[in-house]
DNA sequence: CTATTATTAGAGTATATACTCTAGTGAGTC
DNA sequence: GACTCACTAGAGTATATACTCTAATAATAG
């Protein structure tokens, strides 16, 4: 593998371990054995590495949201659309964490991520548009589709942020993908008054899959069993 | 005043225009004008400051949040309640945009701030009870309500950080407390499926005085002209 | 007035961080 | 064999950052 993929992909993991504010270019140069001398002949600075790995986060989110309008949408597609934005999320955890600082140190970054959170929120109504078609939910005004759409985006990204910092438990509490997916759980919990009669059950039952088994706010525990997963 | 009040209220302040990571313990002293032995003698690190900081956010809070047991709650109430909590967070906006550096790198305000997490659920939970006890919202089962609630926290924490980064437009687009109290207008939105017929007309008039004069997603702007504020 | 304590200034320090510079090495090309 | 060129090592640098130390000054109590 080229030394500059080596680079990306080290830094990608040092950044979702410890988070980017902890991670200095020696530090990756370290990990990787190389000199620091080397990974600036292949990068700029620190900020162009983040910059090319948003763009691969891009790229990847980009794909899982590309919506079929050749067909009506099912739960299947809703499942995997769900399912696909909290793999990305998780892939590239550390960027959500420090979002604002990494904006305001690259234009170009800023910029790329303002066109990147508008074409996922499009997408989010269109999904809830094509939801609609489906007669899987109720037709609803143009308004607060789109005021519907940009509260899950906010329940999306900010998910992650929550289970960490609300979730104290230091040493035990370790963050996983299926916590990070829990998450679901909390994006069909506002979708539910909109469900048809048709499909009320099924996605009731595609929502129980998903329910925290962490101790909720009042430190109960979920007894679900999270089975299949 | 106090030094030591000053420098918390320097800290704030800066950490509030630059952030908190832009923000060096010399820079505050520099800015009050006093050494950075000076401050030092007052507090024993940058996270002390924080931490402070942190406690007069949470006094605010839970005062703000404290829910009346003896009558039932009226709209005003809720009113209150939402202009309160986005009040705090314009005082103490630092705080959440590096939550998890700043929990990272402080035990006791790491374990406060879960605390302070379960609270604010609580009493939003109670909102939605007493909300349901007046008749201003329909019933709800107690899982739901705990999973709306966890929406609202989400969506309220995000909301800044969805202004400050969604909406790149650098020298112009200076984000305001009027822009951060549109989050009620989302809010809101979550609590329209569950609105009594009574009181519908009247919330939903409510909500559309906070609704965004930003451009949305889709470019457009609102017309709507937001009076009396 | 004296002794003590609280407060402050300001120079200084150890470490970290992002990044640079020079001197190569090794694989291919003519 | 000379030359090129992508790539690499590793020492080095300017600056920043959090924090310390000493000495001095103001405030206060006896």
């Amino acid at each position: 593998m080229k030394t500059r993929d080596k680079i990306l992909l080290s830094s990608l993991e040092l950044f979702n371990e410890r988070g980017e504010r902890n991670v200095t270019t020696n530090h990756i140069a370290a990990h990787l054995a190389i000199s620091p001398g080397n990974l600036y002949y292949h990068f700029r600075n620190k900020s162009d590495i983040i910059y090319e790995i948003f763009l691969e986060y891009e790229k990847l989110v980009d794909f899982y949201l590309d919506i079929p309008e050749n067909r009506p949408m099912t739960l299947d597609d809703l499942t995997f659309y769900l399912e696909s934005v909290f793999d990305g999320l998780w892939s590239y955890r550390f960027f959500h964490r420090d979002l604002e600082y990494l904006l305001d140190s690259d234009q170009r970054l800023r910029e790329d991520y303002r066109q990147f959170t508008e074409r996922c929120l499009a997408a989010i109504r269109r999904i809830f548009e094509k939801l609609a078609e489906a007669d899987i939910i109720h037709p609803q005004p143009e308004d607060l589709r789109s005021a519907m759409s940009l509260n899950v985006w906010l329940v999306i990204t900010n998910w992650m942020a929550y289970l960490k910092t609300a979730h104290g438990c230091e040493g035990e509490g370790e963050l996983t993908l299926t916590h990070l997916k829990q998450g679901i759980y909390q994006v069909l919990t506002m979708e539910i008054p909109y469900l048809t009669p048709d499909y009320r059950e099924r996605v009731m039952a595609l929502r129980e899959k998903y329910r925290p088994d962490i101790p909720d706010a009042n430190g109960r525990v979920a007894l679900a069993a999270n089975d299949g997963r």
